[in-house]
DNA sequence: CGCGTGCATGGCT
DNA sequence: GAGCCATGCACGC
């Protein structure tokens, strides 16, 4: 059905929208994208002009997520009644801020409304286009017929998105810059208005909740299990083939169904609607096939249940690892007529920034498993998040994707919807004899509808990391801020909002050379890009002015599949150890699976820990040119050795802090020699000169005979290559932990450890240590690479031979250690695989 | 102890 | 209030 957009003149600006029921309405994938649709009418509309809104107007725009498609009133009156609600409430409903997440978006549901409360002249829309779309009006009047809209334009988000709360005081993360200084965005400017282009892909995008086909008790379907297919898909998805595909439903993961168990629950009335029809527990094999043409078997059955049915589809890990699916994420289930085979497709969650493929089709292409598991990526265009499914489908060379459209027989929304009734087909046509499979383990909490989905601390943690992450897309405006301080917070003010890059992996080699991988948004494919590119939101191999030779999507992938899959899987473990760091911070002792990454990095393929140096790491891939804070500074691995003179920053900051450390003792030296004088005046010198160090505030459980013997035997334990290290850490006395010295990257708390320590040191070893040279002190406690041979070393990473295993945790080594994990990942078919997978090392103690 | 299975429970619609 | 379904959990291997 068309549906003629209204004419009221101004219906693209938020101010008309309301007198006239219009609102804009933006997807939950595709957040800056921007549509409109009739409250009254419940049709859909949109324009494809530029500066729907004015600078004015578009400070006032508000996130609003609507409740859900499943309201029990008509998608209209959802509409206008959230609008309402959110016109009393002008509390956006993205408490983050300045931009509105993909993140943000996963977290609340199925659609999301722009609105805003302009009251002055916006700019109109000129000449509106006029939409297809797959909604009845009538649909509206039936209760049961809700249609969850979400429309999508394709405009590159970061362009377009707005401010969502006032620019305040109130700080966003940055990810440039001192940790005072915060990122604000001034109203955005008409810059930001001419940001609303949309484009020809206007149509194939909107994205629709359709009612099911037939099947039994399709009318009990709640109309979140409807599948959705955008309009962009329907049009793409030509085809001279007989088949047809049918939509049955869908549903997004559950933290369960994602997770290791391997069981995915069915709706109910799914399950009996759409799948064969079982008497028994045990159920039926049934044959599903999914994206790729891999064709799974899993066991659908169900568990008796309070006088009803349990339905699950059992062994579904194997498949939804293939597709990289976790909680929140859709899988849709179709079936492809005349044969009547099922077919299971998937919607990434739209924070899936390092793939977010979007294919609700499926081809008869006939995949080998491993090729499907491993490799299977090689041959899908991997649609990033913010690239339409229009475009994958359009720049795709791939046969695969080629051969989905011929299997879809509707265009612009014509789909048989009446297909053919399933209880016509040979059910048989699912059947198999059962199989089992493998699992691992997935599971990942996702935004809250109801109480089992409020995100834990953890997967909190979790969140914060993905806006961390959100943080390095942020490509700051290109005019130079203006610095604000409040309350000692300095704040960047910008003029234009930011926009939000694309997401890249970066890798370091073991010969030391850093390389940034991006995905192109046409094909697909991973190309290399020097470390220091800041990529747009949107990046295509035609942008590849490094190379030449890959300028074109039909160049191959500079990236194996078993590269990216490694890259994928050590990059997702990082992030996990990373955030299982940022739970347990600095009182970790036991060395972990990081730790093994970590050192197998130090080793290096060939085993010769000189080669990749303990900090290979130099740039951790936050920071950016020009950023100057010690890691950045410090110089690049295996570049020259640092000799007893050198005056680098680094080798000062060492010597420095030995210096303080040094005067500090003698301070106190000093100090205690006063007392003790003090004291054999006082009592006639009955005490000795070995003196306990203990003072009121230090630590209680000090020992000075142990102390005693762990003096004595401190060089040989500090020059031990063992887990001593732990109990190096551990203890944090009797020794003066250079290691905590050494380590520049900033942490205070080492530095109380430091004082600690050393506050619990003999005094006569201090007084000895502190007499030596300072090169005399590393050599003698195993740093003698810090005076020769470091160098190869930044010192900011610089460790003691002992303390490789240490990791305390140690956020100071996250940012290196992305990069070494990522190196691993490449490395790793190098070395055949050997034993360093992460959890492998997990497990090593 | 870890894992898979078969429910059982209880929050939510 | 009934039913759905996400998840917990006991039990057995």
């Amino acid at each position: 059905m068309l549906l003629e957009l209204l004419d009221c003149g101004g219906i693209n600006c938020a101010t008309c929208a309301k007198s006239s029921g219009l609102l804009p309405i933006a997807s939950d994938e595709r957040p800056s994208e921007f549509g409109m649709i009739n409250v009254r009418t419940g049709e859909l509309q949109s324009s494809t002009t530029d500066n729907h809104f004015d600078s004015d107007e578009v400070d006032k725009l508000k996130l609003i997520r609507l409740r859900s498609s499943t309201d029990d009133s008509g998608l209209g009156q959802s509409l206008l009644t959230q609008y309402n609600d959110t016109n009393r409430s002008h509390e956006p409903t993205n408490r983050e801020g300045v931009i509105n997440t993909p993140s943000a978006l996963e977290m609340g549901g199925s659609c999301y409304l722009l609105s805003s409360k302009a009251s002055n002249g916006a700019t109109h829309a000129s000449q509106p286009d006029i939409l297809k779309a797959n909604i009845a009006a009538k649909e509206f009047d039936d209760p049961h017929a809700r249609t969850d809209l979400s429309m999508t334009i394709g405009v590159p988000l970061g362009k377009s998105y707005p401010s969502l709360r006032d620019h305040s005081t109130t700080p966003s993360l940055s990810p440039q810059g001192p940790k005072s200084r915060h990122v604000l965005h001034k109203p955005p400017k008409p810059a930001f208005a001419s940001g609303f282009e949309s484009n020809a892909s206007v149509v194939s995008q909107i994205r629709v909740a359709r009612p099911p086909a037939e099947g039994r008790g399709r009318n009990q379907l709640l109309p979140r299990y409807w599948p959705r297919i955008t309009d962009q898909e329907l049009q793409q998805i030509s085809g001279d083939s007989n088949s047809t595909i049918v939509p049955l439903f869908e549903k997004v993961l559950s933290a369960s169904d994602a997770g290791r168990i391997g069981r995915l629950v069915l709706p109910k009335a799914c399950a009996e609607a759409y799948f064969p029809p079982i008497s028994q527990p045990e159920g039926l094999p049934l044959r599903i096939q999914d994206v790729k043409g891999k064709e799974w078997v899993f066991q659908f059955r169900f568990w008796p249940n309070n006088n009803s049915r349990m339905y699950v589809l059992e062994g579904v890990t194997p498949c939804i690892q293939s597709m990289q699916l976790q909680a929140g994420d859709t899988v849709t289930f179709s079936r492809m007529d005349p044969e009547a085979k099922l077919i299971m497709g998937f919607r990434k969650a739209s924070t899936s920034m390092m793939q977010d493929s979007q294919l609700a089709a499926v081809s008869n292409g006939n995949h080998s498993s491993e090729a499907l598991i491993s490799g299977g990526f090689e041959n899908v265009p991997m649609i990033s998040g913010y690239s339409s499914l229009l475009h994958s489908f359009k720049g795709s060379t791939d046969p695969q994707l080629n051969a989905l459209s011929k299997h879809w027989s509707s265009a612009s929304g014509d789909i048989s919807w009446q297909g053919t009734e399933k209880h016509g087909l040979p059910r048989d046509a699912f059947l198999l004899p059962g199989m089992s499979a493998p699992e691992r383990k997935r599971a990942r909490n996702i935004g809250s509808k109801s109480k089992r989905l409020l995100i834990d601390s953890q997967d909190a943690l979790e969140l914060k990391m993905t806006w961390e992450e959100l943080q390095d897309l942020l490509r700051p405006p290109s005019v130079n801020p203006s610095i604000v301080t409040v309350e000692d917070h300095e704040f960047e003010e910008y003029d234009e909002p930011p926009v939000f890059g694309k997401s890249s992996i970066f890798i370091l080699r073991s010969t030391g050379g850093q390389e940034q991988w991006v995905q192109c948004d046409s094909c697909g494919k991973w190309r290399r890009l020097p470390v220091d590119v800041l990529l747009p939101p949107r990046w295509t191999c035609a942008e590849n002015a490094w190379d030449q030779s890959r300028r074109l999507c039909s160049a191959p992938d500079g990236l194996t599949p078993r590269d990216l899959e490694n890259l994928l899987r050590l990059t997702k473990e990082f992030k996990k150890r990373k955030l299982a760091t940022t739970v347990r911070p600095a009182l970790e002792h036991e060395s972990s699976g990081l730790d093994a990454l970590a050192n197998a990095a130090i080793v290096g393929d060939d085993g010769d820990p000189g080669t990749t140096s303990v900090a290979a790491t130099t740039k951790h891939p936050r920071h950016r040119p020009g950023c100057s804070c010690i890691v950045c500074i410090q110089p690049p691995s295996g570049k020259g050795k640092h000799k007893p003179t050198c005056n680098c920053n680094v080798c000062m900051t060492v010597k420095r802090r030995f210096k303080t450390l040094m005067m500090r003792k003698k301070k106190r030296q000093s100090e205690r020699e006063a007392e003790i004088a003090q004291r054999k005046q006082l009592w006639g010198s009955k005490d000795e000169i070995e003196v306990d160090s203990t003072s009121a505030h230090r630590s209680s459980h000090h020992n000075p005979s142990e102390n005693e013997s762990r003096i004595g035997n401190e060089l040989e334990s500090q020059s031990q290559t063992t887990n001593s290290a732990n109990t190096f850490a551990e203890t944090g006395k009797g020794q003066i932990n250079l290691n905590c010295q050494l380590d520049l990257n900033c942490q205070p708390d080492r530095n109380e450890d430091l004082k600690l320590g050393s506050s619990q040191t003999s005094m006569m070893n201090l007084l000895r240590v502190a007499s030596q040279p300072l090169e005399t002190y590393l050599k003698q406690n195993g740093l003698a690479s810090l005076v020769s041979e470091q160098q190869a070393s930044p010192a900011g990473h610089v460790q003691l031979q002992g303390a490789t295993t240490d990791n305390e945790g140690q956020p100071s080594e996250d940012h290196c250690a992305d990069s070494e994990i990522q190196e691993m990942a490449l490395e790793k078919d190098d070395t055949d695989e050997k034993d360093s997978t992460p959890d492998q090392g997990e497990g090593d103690p």
